[in-house]
DNA sequence: GTCCGGAATG
DNA sequence: CATTCCGGAC
């Protein structure tokens, strides 16, 4: 039973335009759903797709995962960012095995309990995997019907948020769930885009209420929270290198990069003086390379390497490796030491 | 350079 | 309520 103009329409156009050939969709395999969601939050589809092959490929099966260890699953997320996520894989695998004799739930109040799962990664992953009928509300649906029913957004957010639920709910169908979630996802994220929208080709034009009332305003503009200034935060770091091993440090308790693999950073120059002596380092050579920007949205970072070429290695404390470069060895490691790594490996070739 | 994006946490 | 997390697209 098809509810609402917008419902038929959204499915109809799947049929002929829809993703239908994802990696995550070639069966209806829960784990692979529930891998894929995760990957897919804050990530764009083609972003996520050679990560999530490579991963299904060390990790082919919920069993195989959960004889992983943290720092593996994280070097098999090293590069694609919001790394709690990875963190949340491992902790929700733990409670699998352990609380639920190593089978994903599919019941919606249980899979919302897991951690890292929201409303909308848990109707995802029921939609898709079973085909039951939940709806998903990320920004790309909010997108879509903020500018089909042209909503101003004049309430409180939380408010505002209940009613694009509500809206969502209605619209969503009760079969062919997962076809009509992927299709207005496709079409938010291929047709309906935050900018320069392709209205001419969209399914929706006909009843769509920012595109038929011709408004001059994008309504879905309305919705955009200020910017903030960016900040620079400048950093020194120490980059010891002993033949094809680099000296790193995992990073506990912090807020960015947590649980990942990072040259030492200092705020000041002299603490990395300090450190130096401390460990008593023997040099062949110190090298200077240029200073690395990376940026963020909220704020920059300039980081001021100290290159130092070792005679000898010392034995690293708890938490410190010396990484060889040339190996495979599994450990999470943030892009910006992926970079530098690259760099320097070019460097001594 | 600027914008985009789910869930947890403050 | 607001903020944070990360990397990529443009």
């Amino acid at each position: 039973m098809i509810k609402t103009p917008i419902t038929q329409l959204i499915i109809n156009w799947f049929h002929f335009y829809g993703r239908k050939y994802l990696p995550w969709k070639k069966n209806q395999n829960i784990y692979y759903i529930w891998i894929s969601e995760i990957m897919l939050q804050q990530t764009q589809v083609n972003t996520v797709i050679p990560f999530y092959k490579k991963f299904i490929t060390r990790f082919p099966s919920m069993k195989s995962l959960y004889q992983a260890s943290l720092d593996e699953i994280l070097h098999y997320w090293s590069g694609l960012g919001y790394y709690t996520r990875a963190k949340n894989i491992y902790r929700t695998i733990q409670i699998i095995f352990k609380n639920k004799k190593g089978i994903f739930p599919e019941n919606f109040f249980e899979i919302i309990q897991l951690p890292g799962i929201g409303k909308t990664t848990a109707g995802a992953i029921l939609s898709f995997s079973r085909n039951f009928s939940f709806s998903i509300l990320d920004s790309n649906v909010k997108r879509i019907l903020v500018r089909y029913y042209y909503l101003i957004n004049a309430n409180s957010s939380k408010k505002f948020e209940t009613i694009l639920w509500n809206i969502i709910n209605i619209i969503t169908p009760f079969h062919n769930t997962k076809q009509f979630n992927q299709s207005i996802m496709d079409i938010a994220s291929l047709i309906c885009t935050p900018k320069y929208p392709k209205c001419i080709i969209c399914p929706l034009n006909l009843y769509c209420l920012q595109y038929k009332k011709n408004h001059q305003k994008d309504v879905y503009l309305l919705l955009k929270k200020k910017k903030k200034k960016n900040i620079l935060k400048k950093y020194f770091c120490v980059i010891l290198i002993f033949k094809n091993y680099i000296f790193l440090e995992k990073r506990n308790q912090t807020k960015i990069w947590n649980n990942l693999f990072c040259f030492p950073f200092f705020k000041k120059k002299t603490l990395v003086y300090n450190w130096i002596k401390s460990k008593n380092i023997k040099k062949k050579r110190s090298e200077k390379l240029n200073k690395i920007k990376y940026k963020y949205t909220n704020f920059n970072i300039e980081i001021f390497p100290f290159i130092i070429h070792m005679k000898s290695i010392f034995e690293p404390e708890n938490n410190a490796i010396w990484f060889n470069c040339n190996s495979k060895q599994e450990i999470g490691l943030p892009q910006l030491v992926l970079k530098i790594i690259k760099k320097i490996r070019k460097i001594n070739e």
